[in-house]
DNA sequence: CTTACACGCTTTTTT
DNA sequence: AGCGTGTAAG
């Protein structure tokens, strides 16, 4: 073999940027000497994210290749912004960034290399509820006897098994510390995790856990692909690593062994993700673990006023474990926090309504303002409201739009087409067919297995004869879209698949089935004008298996053509995010901290972070309301306490407000 | 085997 | 209040 040298062109690094002007010294520190391996503690606020776009500009301005920068996000959503706010700056496009959440980049390298392992590139990818649905059926395969009062629903098998793989932990030990009421029951659910574990690799299925134990398997296991990737990847950086897990922290160490160019960036305090394995331990022991880094802190907060940082940082100080930070802000003294203690949760929706009139009024637009909350049903009551007074609003999360039935239902015959023993898949589409129901679909798909080598087979009768009436009907229909949509794909066009399968059958099935069935023909619509910009079905797959967002949130109707809406978010969504004013719903013990986590301190001192996280969200006004009932689907609507968080507060942080209905005559 | 309907149980946070 | 399961009818 011979070496031949392609040699690349590349634009004399030059600097364009004045940095120095577009930043903090602190931040400019960061920016200029972030090699080696490099810990940056940014406080809430602190233009983290300012200082990691600089950073990634300041590298590819020296000449270094984008697809040797290695970029990881918390959301698909701040990938984007990233990616785009780089590209204003350098104006250039650059194609070959990886940039992306650790699920995407896992996805993308096991595309690549999968093969190193035994992983097939075409393979699907299960989000959570088809990753319930094979649970469900492992349950019945091995004949467990669910119903007993005292086993775990299946969602809880879920969490169970998805919880001892992200912290690489076995069902044992995470029973032992989270689940011990059913630590007897470890074998069973063991069983169970095996079958799952082989279900999915049966049918070419990576669920999201896959995304990061395999991507970690694939270059533990293999030394080609590590030496390969961990060369390419000269420079690593890792936004929000404090919500990174073990498996997340141990992939983004082999691939930087090469370079050790690592740079994390966090906030132990606004640590929010361990009860989804996220290990807080990644940040405050990476000094330990790469011996010699570098570390910054960004302490000057750009967002919120001197009074909203006060009370921040006093909740905050009642936790016991955390970097020692001094976070303080340019802005003025400003507002003090105000504490509304409200009648029952119609008073607060009614409170919320009248001050985000008023502050609209005073010229602050409906999107400076969100009303941020523990949990998504604390808002029902304030969503009837708005919708009865016509205030638009978009609701962050929820539902997404790649994981409403109609969308999957389609979905599910190209994840056939582009992965023919896809288990999943064949029951969602084959359930859609009338006369086809749970029983047939599954006794269809194991002929399908057990007789057929290709899907061609399907058409060939002598494996079918077993099917009568009703139900050979609706076979035979599922039958002719396969073989439509087979057709359009050789030339590679989705929308053309998607149309054969919507205009073929789905459209009748969803106007029987769904009684707002024009919305869902609309969003179909939209799936399909989505697919047009693809030309590759495996990618298309894998962007909406990842949630990869094509309108951004799901604005409601009353929203869509409003210009201008208020935000309603969970805290966990509002990460990141920041408005000029927040109203926090729902401050009232066993709501806020939940009920749950009042067991462990550690549990409580998450929900305290997340405290902080709501309260570092507002730049010049901050409302915390406090309803002194709540419904309990128990006892009916029983007395509140005011959550700890308020009460362990001393009262000169915050304006108490005394309310008076006043009749206003109309 | 499918479908329609009623009851009862549950509700944290999510890539 | 909504979903999933359980039951009875087609």
């Amino acid at each position: 073999m011979q070496k031949y040298i392609l040699k690349i062109q590349r634009q004399v690094p030059c600097e364009n940027i004045d940095y120095a002007k577009h930043l903090n010294p602190e931040q400019l520190e960061v920016v200029k000497n972030a090699d080696g391996p490099c810990l940056v503690l940014a406080g809430a606020g602190s233009g983290k994210t300012r200082t990691l776009i600089y950073r990634v500009a300041y590298l590819l301005e020296r000449g270094i290749d984008p697809h040797n920068i290695l970029l990881t996000t918390f959301t698909n959503k701040a990938s984007h912004q990233m990616r785009e706010r780089v590209e204003m700056l350098l104006k250039k496009n650059f194609e070959g960034l990886w940039c992306g959440t650790f699920h995407h980049i896992g996805n993308r390298l096991l595309r690549m290399y999968g093969k190193h392992i035994g992983i097939k590139p075409g393979f699907n990818i299960m989000d959570e509820e088809d990753s319930l649905t094979m649970i469900k059926s492992c349950l019945r395969e091995l004949n467990i006897n669910t119903k007993d009062k005292f086993f775990p629903a299946p969602r809880v098998i879920q969490s169970i098994m998805s919880y001892s793989r992200n912290t690489k932990s076995d069902i044992s030990d995470t029973l032992d510390k989270h689940y011990p009421e059913f630590l007897q029951i470890a074998d069973t659910i063991n069983a169970v995790y095996s079958l799952y574990t082989k279900k999915k690799a049966g049918s070419s299925n990576l669920d999201y856990d896959d995304l990061l134990t395999e991507t970690l398997r694939l270059i533990t296991q293999s030394q080609i692909v590590r030496d390969k990737l961990s060369a390419q990847f000269q420079h690593i950086l890792v936004d929000e690593y404090q919500d990174t897990n073990i498996l997340q922290s141990e992939i983004i160490t082999l691939l930087s062994e090469r370079h050790g160019n690592i740079l994390v960036v966090g906030d132990d305090a606004q640590s929010i993700y361990a009860f989804r394995g996220a290990a807080i331990e990644n940040i405050l022991n990476f000094p330990k673990q790469f011996t010699g880094a570098k570390i910054f802190r960004l302490e000057t907060n750009y967002r919120s006023n001197q009074s909203i940082l006060d009370l921040a940082n006093e909740s905050i100080s009642y936790n016991s474990r955390q970097y020692e930070k001094h976070l303080h802000s340019v802005k003025d003294v400003g507002e003090k926090p105000a504490l509304i203690n409200l009648r029952d949760p119609r008073q607060q929706a009614m409170f919320v309504i009248q001050k985000i009139t008023e502050l609209n009024d005073e010229g602050y637009d409906l999107k400076k303002i969100a009303v941020l909350f523990r949990a998504h049903y604390q808002s029902a009551e304030l969503e009837m409201e708005l919708l009865k007074k016509g205030i638009p609003y978009v609701m962050r999360g929820g539902m997404k739009f790649f994981e409403q039935a109609h969308i999957k239902d389609v979905l599910a015959y190209l994840k056939i087409a582009q992965n023919p023993f896809d288990e999943i898949a064949w029951i969602r589409a084959l359930s859609t067919e009338e006369g086809i129901g749970a029983g047939f679909s599954l006794k269809i798909f194991k002929n399908y297995t057990e007789k057929c080598a290709s899907l061609k087979d399907i058409f060939n009768e002598k494996y079918w004869g077993f099917l009568k009436n009703r139900t050979r009907r609706g076979f035979e229909h599922f039958r002719r879209i396969i073989a439509d949509i087979t057709k359009e794909g050789e030339s590679g066009n989705l929308d053309r698949m998607l149309e054969s399968i919507i205009k073929g059958g789905y459209e009748k099935y969803c106007a029987s089935r769904f009684d707002n069935y024009k919305d869902r023909l609309d969003d179909l619509k939209e799936l399909v004008n989505f697919a047009h910009t693809y030309n590759d079905l495996k990618k298309f797959l894998a962007d909406t298996s990842l949630g990869e967002t094509f309108k951004g949130e799901t604005v409601l109707n009353t929203a869509k053509d409003a210009g201008d809406y208020l935000v309603l978010s969970t805290i966990h969504q509002a990460k990141g995010l920041e408005w000029d004013a927040v109203i926090l719903i729902g401050l009232i013990d066993n709501q806020f901290p939940h009920a749950k986590s009042k067991e462990s301190l550690r549990h409580m001192e998450e929900e305290r972070r997340l405290f902080y996280v709501a309260i570092t969200r507002a730049k010049d006004y901050l409302y915390m309301l406090h309803p002194m009932t709540r419904y309990d689907y128990n006892y009916g609507i029983v007395i509140a306490r005011p959550s700890m968080f308020i009460e362990e507060l001393p009262e000169n942080v915050y304006t108490k407000w005394e309310i008076e209905e006043g009749v206003e005559v109309l």
